[in-house]
RNA sequence: GGCCCGGUAGUACAGUUGGUUAGUACGCCAGCCUGUCACGCUGGAGGUCGAGGGUUCGAACCCCUUCCGGGUCGCCA
């Protein structure tokens, strides 16, 4: 292989311009493509900033036979003249000029590559991931990983701008029982006891304020060992933030201004603010979701009053029951669209959210036909149109069933539709703050109230009396931010009184002595003056994801894990040897 | 843990009542070609049809098991 000695780039290969003609230049990169015209060779090499095209003609018959040999992906340096084309490719920026080459080192060759790198790429998923060095070459990705660091950059000023102080906290941390599992790290030197990989950096950012430092952020790894999905990745980024002396407004007025600013300058998109605030109880209501998607209507409406005392079961005994209700969507002129099958095919689809079923009422001009129409009169049907403001053409889809049922079906079914149907527009950037989430939800699996949010989230100061009365009723101090439908970050302010904490581990079950041996540091933190404290985190992927268009996160990272979690491309996790394991005092227990 | 979808040349796909030699495109290799830019033309190589088992005279196709990937429910304070 040759040497890059005397041939270093002066340009980079997107850079090259008409105003460019005349000059020598020396470019570096990779073999793109390479034209063979028979007597004459033309070869696009290609960067980090795009490609140019080289031209080799036969006069130098030494040098034209080396072009020749280019192939795909191998390494070059080239030096030659800038020219005009003779005929311009108005396809690609540097598409007005040319280099006629004099001097060519291949600096590395490539062996021929499972996929050829170029954007409309093939290649499917799982190739990508095994090669993923290769799949970063493309463009698209390129341009993403770039889009990201320019977001990372914007924050990093803005907080900065805004005297909060990047500090980076501990990787190796404890283990806490509340919320995902852990991931765990066995120590070496105490046999038995494990480290864990942090969730959040929660805890440690709450002890910065304690400890005075009044405005931090920090872009913090975060490990959940938990199923992926779409936009859930076992290892992920948050952008992290915690202010001192606040409430919630403060906190929200500060991450609107970062909102504002990261989507005026990535995307030239002007956000309005204040964003509008949704209490999470009318989100509910109205999309059946805590992260409702608002660029399109459809909403939720309540029918339940309609159907007291209504001969069809189904819907009076969810009439009668206390936190059971009937609701419904109007599918506005999807009547044609919604065949039987169809319809049968969006039965199925409210199953997989514990929906038992789903009925419906087509909307004619004259008659309402439907599932359930023989429980009704044509005037009683005519009415429950009325309220769903339904005309000839659409469809109303009924559920009934427990409230968070209903809202997970109707929810889920309200997207899927618009997502089917288009009735989606995709150029907009609709955020929201959801509010007022409740501080605690029962959970069945532990028999107790759980905290929604974390267990140091702080219940409104109206609702704090409820916390002995009606747990399920009091409402947090706590916001999410939302954008189409995706949950972009959330926070809270904190408790940061030690009477207030204990009511709260108490409410959740705890005896003192367990919130002694859980939190016991924070609680002994909280002894020596705590100011009142606040913040939010940002699922940063899910952010970059979001507004560079990319339907998965696994688009927006580097190095993504896939389905159960391991890595393609190194293959992990892999093994370790016994010698490993005897350090650390562990055995592998036999696999059934 | 449950449910749904997928796995066929290097790559993306096609391949139905189960029946000769498993196709197409791109890529790759060779030859020709002086203005291409997804160059073109001619020719060629390339397949354990994810794996294992079963049914059958005969399986890419049907059945069972299993592996891998995707989506999703549960889960994700």
């Amino acid at each position: 292989m040759e040497n890059i000695k005397g041939m270093k780039r002066t340009h980079m290969c997107g850079q090259l311009r008409a105003e460019h003609a005349g000059m020598t230049v020396r470019l570096s990169g990779w073999v793109a493509r390479a034209r063979n015209m028979g007597g004459l060779i033309f070869v696009d090499v290609r960067d980090r900033s795009g490609i140019s095209q080289l031209v080799f003609s036969p006069e130098n018959e030494a040098l034209f036979e080396k072009a020749g040999e280019l192939k795909s992906e191998y390494v070059i340096a080239a030096e030659g003249l800038v020219r005009p084309r003779e005929s311009v490719n108005k396809n690609i920026p540097t598409g007005e000029v040319e280099v006629e080459v004099r001097e060519l080192r291949v600096l590395s060759k490539s062996e021929v590559p499972p996929f050829v790198i170029q954007d409309d790429v093939k290649a499917g998923e799982e190739l990508r991931l095994k090669y993923r060095y290769l799949d970063l070459r493309r463009p698209e990705m390129q341009r993403t990983l770039e889009t990201r660091h320019r977001v990372t950059q914007i924050a990093r000023k803005y907080y900065d701008e805004n005297g909060f102080l990047e500090i980076e906290t501990p990787i190796l941390c404890k283990s806490t029982p509340e919320g995902a599992r852990d991931y765990l790290v066995p120590s070496r030197i105490y046999p038995g006891r494990f480290f864990a990989l942090p969730q959040s950096p929660q805890l440690y950012k709450q002890l910065l304020m304690l400890a005075g430092m009044d405005r931090y952020f920090q872009i913090a790894k975060c490990f959940r060992d938990e199923d992926l999905r779409a936009d859930r990745q076992p290892e992920f980024t948050q952008l992290d933030l915690e202010m001192s002396f606040v409430d919630e407004d403060d906190v929200m007025t500060v991450n609107e201004g970062f909102i504002k600013k990261v989507f005026k300058e990535i995307l030239d998109v002007d956000v309005e603010t204040p964003l509008p605030r949704l209490p999470y109880r009318e989100a509910m209501e109205r999309f059946g979701s805590d992260k409702p998607d608002t660029r399109f209507g459809m909403e939720l409406v309540d029918l339940t009053d309609k159907f007291r005392g209504c001969a069809f079961t189904v819907f009076a005994s969810a009439a009668e029951q206390k936190g059971h209700s009937v609701r419904a969507i109007n599918a506005k002129g999807l009547s044609d669209k919604l065949t039987r099958k169809t319809l049968d095919s969006l039965v199925e689809f409210v199953k997989t959210y514990r929906a038992k079923g789903l009925s419906w009422l087509i909307v004619g001009e004259e008659e309402i036909k439907g599932s359930v129409v023989k429980f009704f009169t044509q005037e009683e049907l005519r009415s429950i149109a009325d309220r769903m403001g339904a005309s000839a053409g659409d469809t109303i889809l009924i559920a009934a069933d427990k409230d968070s049922v209903v809202y997970a079906a109707l929810g889920a079914l309200r997207c899927e539709l618009a997502q089917r149907y288009g009735l989606i527009d995709k150029t907009k950037f609709n955020l929201l703050w959801v509010t007022d989430f409740p501080l605690l939800e029962y959970s069945e699996e532990e028999g107790r109230y759980v905290a929604m949010h974390h267990p140091f989230t702080c219940p409104k100061d109206e609702d704090i009396e409820l916390l002995d009365t009606d747990p399920g009723a009091v409402r947090a101090k706590a916001y999410d931010i939302v954008l189409n439908g995706v949950e972009l970050g959330g926070g809270s302010i904190r408790i940061h009184d030690s009477k207030l904490q204990s009511r709260m581990f108490e409410a959740l079950g705890f005896t003192p002595e367990q919130a002694m041996e859980r939190f016991g540091f924070l609680i002994n933190a909280f002894r020596y003056g705590t100011p009142p404290h606040g913040g939010m985190a940002y699922g940063l992927d899910r952010m970059v994801m979001l507004m560079t268009g990319k339907e998965s996160i696994r688009d927006v990272m580097a190095f993504p894990k896939v389905k159960d979690s391991g890595e393609l491309m190194v293959e992990s996790p892999g093994a370790v040897d016994q010698k490993q394991l005897e350090e650390l005092g562990i055995a592998i227990a036999k696999q059934e």
